[in-house]
DNA sequence: AATGAATGAGGATTCATTCAT
DNA sequence: TATGAATGAATCCTCATTCAT
């Protein structure tokens, strides 16, 4: 599956990706991210964001448009390994139905979540953002539209399955997460087990008899 | 269902419950609600309030112990009309099952979200705030209960059908409402219709076979 | 010694002195001692005094002018009794001298501030409010007066000892237990020990012979 | 005398000491010494000081972390001024007692305070603010410390003299100064004098011989 | 006499963003 | 490119006091 790409940050100011600059860009993200994962995303300003990268409030403003865009850099990035976790996890699948398919995109979240923390924290906890919701919704879409011709292609679900029940099920999918991340930092593992049944059962209604049963990688 | 009563805010400052008083907290509530649903939550402030209800900041502080409280108060005031409906809507079903239930209540929601545009904005787009969240989540529980309990009562879910499943239907429920009513003010109906299938055949695994074939209520 | 009395209060709003609106002073007066001593002087204000007093804030203004009406209303009350106590154990001296006058109203003093300690936190450390202030230098000089006109009668001091060298040492005699009151609810009793010491030998340069040996009272 | 240091304010937020912000700092500073001096302490908020230095409120914070940090600041600037008259002054006597010790040493402060009417009315009329509180009484501390290893030293009183004796006398001068420069912008001369001999009076029971007598610089 | 209700006038502090250098 | 400095615009909340009843 192709990444999803968001170019409206570097747009929106040149983001440099090479040399020095890029080194303080990071420096910024991973303020930012520790920020949000120590103090929750309303900790996040430009003041402690400036005081944990160790520079000037204004360096900020040479690198982003604005607070939003630190916030979705963070997000394209994580997103970035986010996609790639998913494609390398079901590459490696040797079998391939809804339920596998659906259970190994939901626990390749699973993982990056685990091994992004703060990146967990603005995604599921700081939804609140506009850019950051509006930045979701659209990977979402792309996702579901991703995830649909994969299963397309392999004959998992029905030719005439509307993209909006990929849509539906991957907006749950995330639903479920952001309630199973609400409390606990590693997620609740019974919401997350139920939340993966769920989606199962509910896609497996548009299911072909090899996507209920399975066939080959 | 008993109503989900919260005290908390008439007891942070009592809130008369008659008279003029009872006037003016009421234009209080709706000037909030107005603000809310026109620019969103964050556009309430105690200012907006006081300019919207056409009175001194101060007056609000007469009636409520802070910002918090007035969204809590709008909560409860229409979380009571919620539980109401849904208590009414399930005692006019002639027949029994966990589907029924299901959409039953869900189209209660709907309802209510439908003749409560404030509300709906709040509840559903405005769980940002701290206050209304935990409101929320306290709610959900409650109701979670009183429905497993109304099912267990009539054989519809196996008795060891644990609270927590429950609790992740409503609280699916309650997501994919978030969900359907995020752009669309009336709920895009595809989203409530495939989310309420979602939700019954999650819950159609604890069913016992009365609660899949329904039994006369 | 003649009481000081001082009738501002009174002349700013009646204060009934029988019935039962006197009970009503007393209950405000009382409230706003407690606050005063729990919480410090900052902590007095119309609410918490109305909400300790069990009474609606608007009661307090058929009794007080306004809220610096009420501290000088408890100075007074408490003031009556320190001068009365000053003038009793005066009374029982058997000797009299500079230093055992002195020795004496001082202590009598430091009695009524352990007995009334939040006439003591008004007084001592609520200095900061205006009406008390004032109301405390014209307590002040008015003890000044009594006590050199007490002195003179009996020969312990030069009859040309000024009134500002008593006004001075009653002064004097004051910071002493302000400074003492200050951290020491029960005031530190080696400055007050040394307090009483330097007033004495300060007022002992004025005296007469009689008054540093001493005359049968 | 080594001039009694408080880093407190700059440490809560980095104050220039050149430059530019140096004249900002310092335009802040005299505004809120003018107002203190002409309203009294209670007349100082962010925005009197906003308006009286002409710049926004917003440009105190970047000075000060708050609003104590200004008065703190003031006393600190005026203090080390007060210091360094009372070591100059201490240093150019020819012969030292206990006397001209007293004597030099409140005669320093008096001149300061002729020099700094607003600190004077800051230090010993706004010591109802708890910052300045807590610093004045650490400075006496440190004075009446300074003073005592100086006596000492020359043995001007004798070795086993209490701290406290000269903590006491270097409070009760505080208060002689706060009395004598209540109502007075110069400083009652009567009051001064009085308090001089007193706080003289009550040192001198701990003098030495030499002490008393005095004995070469 | 008593009081529920109403409010004008502040008060401290925060923050994102923009410039001049 | 980098940044120290500056600020407009808000934000929530408190309090003493006054009326109409």
């Amino acid at each position: 599956m192709a990444p999803v790409t968001n170019d409206e940050t570097a747009v929106r100011r040149r983001i440099p990706t090479q040399g020095r600059s890029r080194a303080r860009v990071e420096r910024i993200l991973d303020a930012a991210s520790q920020i949000v994962l120590a103090d929750g995303i309303e900790a996040l300003t430009t003041r402690t964001v400036a005081d944990v990268a160790a520079m000037p409030v204004a360096s900020i403003y040479q690198y982003f448009s604005d607070k939003d865009a630190v916030l979705l850099a963070i997000c394209e990035r994580d997103m970035a390994e986010m996609d790639e976790q998913v494609a390398a996890d079901l590459g490696r699948l040797t079998r391939l139905s809804v339920r596998s398919v659906v259970e190994t995109t939901m626990r390749a979240y699973v993982t990056v979540y685990h091994r992004r923390p703060a990146f967990m924290q603005i995604w599921l906890r700081g939804r609140t953002n506009n850019a950051v919701n509006d930045y979701g919704r659209r990977h979402n879409q792309r996702t579901a539209a991703d995830l649909l011709a994969f299963a397309r292609e392999r004959d998992l679900v029905t030719p005439d399955t509307p993209a909006a029940v990929a849509e539906l099920g991957v907006e749950i999918g995330d639903r479920v997460f952001q309630l199973a991340f609400e409390k606990e930092v590693r997620g609740e593992p019974f919401l997350i087990e139920e939340g993966i049944e769920m989606v199962v059962a509910y896609l497996e209604r548009h299911a072909t008899p090899a996507g209920l049963e399975g066939v080959p990688a």
